[in-house]
RNA sequence: GGGUCGCUAGCUCAGCGGUAGAGCAUUCGGCUUUUAACCGAUUGGUCCUGAGUUCGAAUCUCAGGCGACCCA
């Protein structure tokens, strides 16, 4: 038989030696014998001291050799004959300890997969997870569509893009924030059912769930409402989560968490009342309420909408351990979804927690021409007043619009959120294979130092 | 943005004012059933950077860099 891999571990005793050679199936031990291997190669009567000391661990090697079974019982490869594949120039790390130093394992990330299992193992579930997801969506005829990433104006979320450029036509650019306002273009052109798994940027801050570049799916289903969505949702993690780890029923850093559905649906009025007490009628009610029970109540929170959402961040987020569907998210913090049908100031919207993160977000989509202008047109004053976060009127968009889309129910999961949950992983960057960290190194002299 | 902690050999770490250390890895020698092999020897350093205190700094102080965690 014939294996190729990396060595791992050579063990040398006199006229034996014993390799690790490991491919991405797992180890196997090659046993390598001085007298068979001579008697393999009359004409070269180095051979075994050959193989003993050119090689290192980190080599890559191809032998030939039969299956044997020591005399400890370990299933080996008894060598015949072997070749050098790859010379490793670098030595691997501590073959015990392994990449202890965090950093070391994001800068070198090929080390980390060479010498740690787990790492291997959380991006096999990473790439499961997004087949799954595809294979899912595309059974239930729905169509990836890609849509740019470079875009005149981003929009479609609150958030800061990356500014670029392009030099031909000498245009200033964006990176998308989200895939929604094209997604809705498309259902506007007649496509029933799109979505798009992709990377979607933007310009914040790096913690252990936040990197700069993510990934995200949109789905866009016509004829459906956001309570459909719901069923979607938790019908499609649901079969993610079983194909990843064999069940529904999970931990993650110790806290069992049940994904089998139905999940809990809970308003954020409910959700709010049951953990403050507090009804909010009006703003100034409100932020009095608020302050007695000592939540912060900011001033760019300027209605009692902004202020429910306030309390439900500080007083009911990190509490929704169990995957929870927030239902009805006040109009002002929503400007792409669709007013209720019957609670006014509300939309129809959802946010999906589990382990206190928000997972996913979902509208009955607001398909209304004039309202949606009227909705970015508020965006676009909090904007100038000052919120950077806040959107802008998109022409083409409304356009599109005003052309007519269908009732639609849309739905965005952040896919390195979802990864994070089913390999129990505490850093995004512990899913990300490349997260972005700062560049090594002293900063260059003499650069301006801007701001 | 604030706080705490970390940065010493390729890797994992000790040293915490008085000659820069260990284990593994490397290199050399020995060894025919090892599996963190073993035994003997060898090699390897901008102690993150800079300034200060001191007779003397990896060690103390200050500033900076990079990272981790927590908080906002």
């Amino acid at each position: 038989m014939a294996v190729a891999g990396r060595l791992m571990t050579r063990r040398v005793m006199g006229k034996l030696a014993f390799f690790t050679l490991a491919d991405e199936t797992g180890p196997i031990q090659l046993y390598i014998d001085k007298a068979s291997l001579e008697a393999a190669h009359p004409h070269n009567p180095d051979v075994f001291s050959q193989i003993t000391s050119l090689t290192d661990a980190g080599d890559w090697i191809g032998v030939h050799g039969t299956l044997k079974r020591t005399d400890r019982g370990e299933l080996s490869v008894k060598v015949s004959d072997w070749r050098m594949l790859s010379k490793s120039l670098q030595p691997l790390p501590d073959k015990w300890h392994g990449l202890a130093d965090v950093e070391k394992r994001y800068r070198q990330r090929y080390l980390d997969l060479i010498v740690s299992p787990h790492t291997r193992e959380t991006f096999r579930r990473r790439a499961l997870l997004v087949s799954t997801m595809r294979r899912w969506l595309d059974d239930r005829e729905f169509l990836e569509i890609e849509t740019p990433v470079l875009q005149s104006e981003a929009g479609g979320a609150d958030a800061r893009p990356f500014a670029t450029h392009h030099n031909a036509l000498d245009l200033p650019l964006t990176l998308r924030i989200a895939t929604e306002l094209h997604l809705k273009r498309l259902v506007v052109g007649g496509f029933e059912r799109v979505y798009e798994l992709g990377r979607i940027f933007r310009n914040e801050g790096i913690s252990t769930r936040h990197n700069p570049e993510f990934t995200s799916v949109e789905i866009y289903q016509a004829y459906a409402d956001y309570h459909d969505m719901m069923v979607l949702t938790e019908t499609l993690i649901a079969t993610c989560c079983q194909a990843v780890c064999g069940t529904t029923e999970i931990e993650y850093q110790g806290t069992a968490i049940d994904l089998t559905p139905p999940w809990t649906r809970a308003t954020m009025h409910e959700l709010v009342q049951r953990a403050t007490g507090l009804d909010f009628t009006t703003r100034a009610e409100a932020a009095a309420a608020m302050a007695a029970q000592e939540l912060l109540v900011p001033e760019a929170a300027d209605s009692v909408g902004r202020l429910l959402v306030e309390a439900f961040e500080q007083r009911v987020e990190t509490s929704l351990i169990q995957p929870t569907f927030v239902l009805d998210y006040p109009v002002e913090n929503s400007p792409l979804a669709r007013t209720h049908r019957s609670k006014p100031g509300l939309v129809e919207r959802f946010e999906l927690f589990i382990v206190g993160r928000e997972t996913a977000n979902a509208f009955s989509e607001l398909i209304d021409p004039v309202d949606q202008r009227r909705r970015l047109e508020a965006q676009q004053e909090r904007r100038r007043a000052g919120d950077p976060e806040a959107q802008t009127v998109d022409e083409d968009f409304l356009h599109a619009l005003e052309v007519g889309m269908p009732p639609t129910g849309g739905l965005g999961i952040g896919i390195d959120r979802l990864v994070m949950l089913l390999t129990d992983s505490p850093s995004i960057r512990d899913v990300i294979a490349f997260p972005l960290l700062r560049p090594e190194g002293r900063p260059e002299v003499g650069s301006d130092a801007m701001g």
